[in-house]
This record gives C-alpha cells, sequence and structure tokens, in this order.
DNA sequence: CTGAATCCTTTCCGATACTG
DNA sequence: CAGTATCGGAAAGGATTCAG
C-alpha cells in the first residue's frame, strides 16, 4: 500500500486478507470475538454463551487470540480461580471490520441465496 | 439488525461473519476475488496468476463463489473454448469489504508481530 | 473454575491422471 | 484451453478424560 491507502498490486491485497483470514478464519474466532464485544467475561461464561463449543476448541481459540494481543487474560488469584477475558484495544478495532463483514452478510445474504437456489436449478436440471 | 443499522445480539452478528467466512475463509477464494478485482480472467490466466493454486482448487474455488454469484462465468463457443471469469456485482462490494479487511491488517499488523513475539518469549521463557 | 492431554473422525487440499 | 475423477496425506476440530 502507498501513503494515499491504494494497493499496489491484486497480490499485495490478497496476501494482507489472507493473514487476517488466518488468524479468524478458523470456526470460532470470530464468535469469540463478537462475543466479547459486549464486554469482559470469565471462561465459563463463554463457554455457556457460545452454543456448540467445547472447552478445548475455546481454551486453544482464546490462547491464539491472546497470542496475536486481540484479547486479553486477567487471573484474579482467588480460590476458586477467577480468569476475565476481553477484547484489547487491536480487538476493537477488529470487532470493527467483523462488523462490516456482518452488515455485508446480512445485507446480500438474501440475494446468495436465490444465486444458490437458480445455479443448483441450472446445473442439476433434473429436467 | 434492526431499521437503524444496529445488532440486536452479539450471537446475531457473530453468525452473519461466520456465514461469510464459511464461503471465503477458505485458502483460495479471497485469493481469486482480489486478483479479478482488476478485470476479467481467463481460466488458465488465474492460474498462471495465482501462484500454487492447483487446476483443481481454483476450479472449484471458481464453481462455488459462481454458485453464490459472486463471479460470472462466460463461455465464448469458439474452437479453443475461451471462459471468461469476472466479479459479478455482488462480487464487487464483496471486494471492498475483503478490501477494508486487508487494509485493517496492513495497518495492524506490527502491532500483532510484537504480541505475538512477546507471547512467546513470556510462555515458554526458559528461564 | 480453568484448563491441558489424548484419541479419533472429518474435512481440506495437493498430486496425479484423464477428457471434451 | 478448460476442466473432471480419484487417491492419500495433513490439519481442524469434536469427545472424553485428567489436573491444579
Amino acid at each position: 500500500m502507498d501513503e494515499s491507502g491504494n494497493w499496489h498490486t491484486a497480490a499485495e491485497r490478497a496476501g494482507f486478507v489472507r493473514d487476517i483470514l488466518d488468524r479468524i478464519g478458523d470456526k470460532w474466532s470470530v464468535i469469540v470475538i463478537c462475543r466479547l464485544g459486549t464486554g469482559p467475561h470469565r471462561f465459563n461464561e463463554l463457554r455457556r454463551a457460545t452454543e456448540g463449543i467445547t472447552q478445548r476448541m475455546l481454551s486453544s481459540t482464546l490462547r491464539a487470540l491472546e497470542r496475536d494481543g486481540i484479547v486479553s487474560r486477567t487471573v484474579h488469584p482467588t480460590v476458586p480461580p477467577r480468569v476475565e477475558y476481553a477484547l484489547t484495544e487491536t480487538g476493537r478495532t477488529l470487532l470493527d471490520v467483523v462488523t462490516a463483514l456482518a452488515r455485508w452478510t446480512d445485507q446480500h445474504v438474501d440475494v446468495i441465496r436465490a444465486a444458490r437456489a437458480d445455479y443448483d436449478d441450472r446445473t442439476h436440471a433434473t429436467a
């Protein structure tokens, strides 16, 4: 990208997009990020709020996000242990672009569904 | 989402984001989309321009994008056959949000790299 | 409560060969 | 040129068990 914010090549842009998709393109990251967008949460809070996630996946997802500085992890040394996860400043800006993605989907989900039905008709058109 | 563009719940937003990530979260979709952002391309043109992609993956990626109305496929009935792929109107709007994603990454790649190095130091701190 | 470790299934995707 | 078909390795992720 140059100073004006324009991309030199399609490959350059594609490279950057792949970088971020490698982080949040997995099954659970964006779900956790959206959930933390409403404020800090404890481990089992997140677990209960995130339908279908296993302990293993929540744990590894959080650690990956923490490693990249998107989520912070705060341990309160009490008994029983209390651990709070929250979005960092970086994480909050990421939530913004994730929200933009959600908005696009919301606006196009109908067209896409229609295109898909149309395609399926045309292809294996049982005639 | 309501008429004002606000989300009712984190889960609603997360659901929409997962929908789109299920489409473009794979290894090649966004690369192909970025490439088609510079104009229509033929199959082997895309293949050569997209380093590392196999015929099989390019083919299946294009078909998936075509099915969802993101990419159009135009066959010119000549000999040899000539097939052109291009972004649809929907595809162009998607390229915009993909570009926003790339821009975010470009702006945060340094912080993320630093956070990662820092995390790796702190964790298996051999000390 | 907050995890880590192990096992096992499923999905993704690369390599290769073949076709109109 | 523009694909499809089949195979096999690698990786993601779910189920379950154990631990501080």
